[in-house]
DNA sequence: ATCTAATCGATAACATGTTATAGAATATCA
DNA sequence: TGATATTCTATAACATGTTATCGATTAGAT
């Protein structure tokens, strides 16, 4: 089965299921980005406090893992939002390797202020694409995470 | 209908759209990064190299557009491309405003080299989702492409 | 022809992504 | 126990993402 197709001047297109993803992701996110620069919020760092908001008590490594962050993105990340007094950092006890990140309460004040904003832009989202294909799209994704081909980390050790 | 789920841990977790597709990105692309790697490339100027190789002439603007590349990040992207010597770039004569971008002789060179390696690692993650689950993302992720209350700007005129 | 608005690319400033590496702490095992 | 490997965070170096702004150029309207 050839998906092969003949774009509008042309030329050979064939899917770029990257180049979908990222088209796609884009268009969701951006009518969020106003909202979290009115608050002075990267992107990521919104993503980071809600999970805090979600959680409490979250090790550096699962935020990074839950948030899609690499090591040392996070590791700014975190830091500015120390500095910015939303979030604190605290060395675990048991295991001087990990670090515990918690909201601090100007965080919780910041996250309840935004949420309804954000969520609401959500709502919009859902009744755009309809419950109908907005299933269908997290049936799909998940189904392609689940993929053990897909998930597994590709390069085999030395 | 409430769509929210109850977590591993027995948090709240709505479906996060766009982490979704962050992940499912991230995902798929993983796999083709040493091949970007091998050949000193990145993966922003791989999908430029691979524009121009199918399309010949293009405003840098199109490419822009195509690649989904913010203005100031391609300006560097290109100079670096046209650096390395993989890249032309000449003021259109007709409209000095505008920039076409051209594949050199070694970038020719170049993405001949890669792009059976690419295609190869293309042909691998199809036939790990399969025909079905590839056809069910791209029809998702075109539909959602498609939705003119997310192809809009969103922000409306001052 | 002139004035104004829109377009295109470049730059600045800062945040984040990516890879490699370092440092400290802990786990593993002989 | 002691040597070794592994884990977790941080840093460095560079590329890219994001927003704002500038400069040059062209298009549109008068």
């Amino acid at each position: 089965m050839d998906r092969t197709v003949i774009g509008e001047a042309g030329r050979i297109s064939r899917p770029n299921l990257p180049l979908l993803l990222l088209k796609a992701r884009e268009s969701v996110i951006r009518p969020f980005r106003p909202i979290f620069n009115r608050y002075d919020l990267t992107e990521q760092q919104w993503r980071v406090l809600r999970l805090l908001a979600d959680q409490t008590e979250v090790e550096q490594r699962e935020v990074a893992e839950a948030c899609q962050i690499l090591g040392p993105s996070l590791a700014g990340i975190l830091a500015r939002l120390e500095e910015a007094g939303l979030v604190r950092r605290a060395r675990a006890k048991a295991d001087q390797r990990r670090v515990f990140v918690t909201l601090s309460a100007k965080g919780k004040r910041l996250i309840a202020e935004m949420a309804p904003l954000v969520d609401a832009e959500y709502q919009r989202l859902e009744s755009a694409l309809g419950g109908e294909l907005m299933a269908s799209l997290i049936t799909v994704l998940d189904r392609l995470l689940e993929l053990p081909a897909v998930t597994e980390n590709g390069e085999a050790p030395t």
